[in-house]
DNA sequence: AACGCCTGCAACCGCGTCGTA
DNA sequence: TTACGACGCGGTTGCAGGCGT
């Protein structure tokens, strides 16, 4: 692949505050064009106009928020995260003012440690109630197993391509009101929209879900230890019998400082499908059965 | 005070996807 | 249909500042 700028005659590292403003100031008066690539010789910048449209879009455009995430935010994060793993455009998107590196710095510096150290009070915690929970993975995994395929109702190439386009332009332009979601989640109203975002965002998604399906039950024992007996309700949502006393499966279920979505319609079950690929793997094999 | 390690963040890189000629 | 340029994304790197010894 040829590569998108003469390397050799583009500066590189942190930007001047000479540079930021003739980026700013080009950009006020003429827009980005739409072609960054020649946008640097316009403005007589030696830098590459992908890093160009970096600076800008996680730097100088207008209302950014950088650091001081609050636990709303963090939130927010945790639960995307949680529902379709390292998406971070589209967790972005979902917090106005936000950047996508930013929250992705956030993430892999603060936020994962924070739900690790969590998960080690969990830990804890479960062992007291080793014997119940093998027990309930046991039947969870031939339950979940029944979902194969991930995608019940809509094959991949049907989703459509150009909404992820658009939908992603639109996070980096403004605060997009159609998808924004406000903390704490109603997923009984947004459920439906989130489902329709989230798969016009996983367009080819292979997930299936083949696993022990113990990955979300280690998780939401581990960080919600308290919690556990409200969990049994939670394996028979999935299963389709609500009878749990904690929720129903048109209320958001929300345990500690992590919002679970609900977990009946085929985007939760996507959901547990994804989170075999939820890397708190640090420890070795958290999600294992140990 | 000096050194080394750690942490957080800005920026870079490579690749997949899209649009178009 | 195909090739190519541009864009967007996620993973990774490198550096500066903080902190402990």
């Amino acid at each position: 692949r040829a590569p998108c700028c003469d390397k050799a005659n583009v500066k590189k590292g942190p930007w001047s505050p000479e540079e930021d403003a003739k980026l700013k100031a080009y950009i006020a008066q003429h827009g980005t064009g739409g072609n960054w690539i020649s946008l640097p010789q316009k403005i007589g910048l030696k830098r590459c106009g992908k890093s160009c449209r970096l600076r800008w879009l996680n730097y100088l455009r207008p209302n950014i928020k950088h650091g001081g995430f609050s636990e709303e935010e963090d939130n927010i994060i945790c639960s995307l995260y949680i529902s379709i793993g390292s998406r971070w455009s589209i967790i972005a998107a979902q917090l106005p003012g936000r950047t996508d590196n930013d929250i992705k710095n956030y993430w892999n510096t603060r936020l994962k440690k924070k739900l690790l150290s969590k998960e080690k009070q969990g830990r804890q915690a479960i062992s007291l109630n080793q014997e119940t929970m093998i027990k309930r993975e046991s039947d969870t995994t031939s339950m979940v197993n029944q979902l194969i395929p991930y995608w019940p109702n809509q094959e991949p190439h049907d989703l459509n391509q150009a909404s992820i386009t658009k939908f992603s332009d639109d996070h980096h332009q403004q605060p997009n009101t159609t998808t924004n979601f406000h903390y704490p989640f109603d997923f009984s109203s947004t459920q439906e929209q989130l489902y329709e975002n989230t798969c016009s965002q996983l367009p080819n998604t292979p997930y299936v879900i083949n696993g022990t399906g113990s990955n979300l039950i280690d998780m939401v024992y581990s960080s919600v230890p308290q919690q556990l007996e409200s969990y049994s309700g939670v394996v028979d949502m999935v299963n389709g019998t609500s009878s749990g006393t904690n929720s129903s499966s048109a209320e958001s279920t929300s345990w500690g400082n992590v919002v679970y979505p609900p977990m009946l319609s085929n985007f939760d079950a996507s959901q547990q499908g994804m989170l075999q690929n939820f890397p708190f793997e640090e420890s070795g094999g958290y999600f294992g059965l140990h």
